[in-house]
DNA sequence: TCGATATAGTTTCCTAGTCAACAAATGAGG
DNA sequence: CCTCATTTGTTGACTAGGAAACTATATCGA
């Protein structure tokens, strides 16, 4: 009988919890946005329109971490669904802005409720200690691990 | 001048938090995988099937949190990699097992070690007690969100 | 001022999931 | 037994993203 080399289960890298709750937390997100027909990453970038002036696609991709194509095409379907306006720059040809219809603006709270809503559910089960413990931790691992972008992937 | 209503920033979230860093963490461990020719959902099956009997489908299915149609393509691209077989059963003609072929056995610890690097690359930058107390919070939202499969997406 | 290069956004092809319709095999009730 | 519901796995249509080729415009340098 050969034995195996013992290789480590799954559970025991913090990335596999770190993951597992993430993925739950967002999913749980993604479901209430639903019923508002939103998903995550339109939420992300109605939020990030939200008190900006207009802004470029390239601008918001590098925000979000996601590629230009991929805002493309989350901008025609907020713009198919008159949440969004594309609008040409005047000074240069080839740059244009996105920014929020009144309809975008007035979605925009009610999406927030549902996002605190959404967190107040899954850590209601932490202390406020316990939640500003793990956000500091978040924090710290996001800065050394210079993290900027939101990654939608 | 219409001012807004006061809507808090993405960054206001726990959720946004851990999002941002497993997201990070996944990528950088998918980017290491990929040296491999493995995904991270490879990865996860074949650990999965690496310490136990051949297994079916629909059981894998349950434990990644994924459906049996994505199992299907999973297992099919492993096959086509040699890295798993597919075996019907002789009791229920329906059932099937997926087991690691010995180059997928082999595999596995290889992949395990990219995963600890990952993981101890990340961190790194925390004190052990910190990293001990990250995993405390998380196993305990895990189990208050009665969170048991592996969600991939 | 013209040509090379850089930049902004789009498009196409690819990947990897979901969902829902499906076929085959099983099991349970009359 | 025979039928009907259930379970197993597969398939096809769809979604949302990435990578890279592409178009149009702008800028820079000789």
């Amino acid at each position: 009988m050969s034995s195996l080399p013992p290789v480590p289960d799954l559970s025991a890298h913090l990335g596999f919890w770190l993951r597992m709750v993430s993925n739950h937390v967002s999913q749980a997100f993604a479901a209430r946005l639903a019923e508002k027909e939103v998903t995550v990453a339109e939420w992300c970038l109605m939020r990030s329109l939200y008190d900006r002036e207009p802004t470029q696609p390239s601008r918001l991709a590098d925000d979000m971490g996601m590629t230009r194509g991929a805002i493309t095409k989350l901008a025609g379907r907020l713009i198919a669904k008159s949440l969004v306006v594309r609008e040409a720059s005047a000074q240069d040809g080839r740059s244009q802005t996105l920014a929020l219809t009144d309809r975008g603006v007035g979605l925009v709270p009610e999406l927030a409720a549902l996002a605190d809503r959404n967190d107040a559910e899954f850590f209601a089960c932490l202390t406020q200690d316990e939640r500003q413990g793990l956000e500091t931790l978040l924090k710290s691992l996001a800065e050394h691990g210079r993290m900027t972008a939101l990654p939608i992937g």
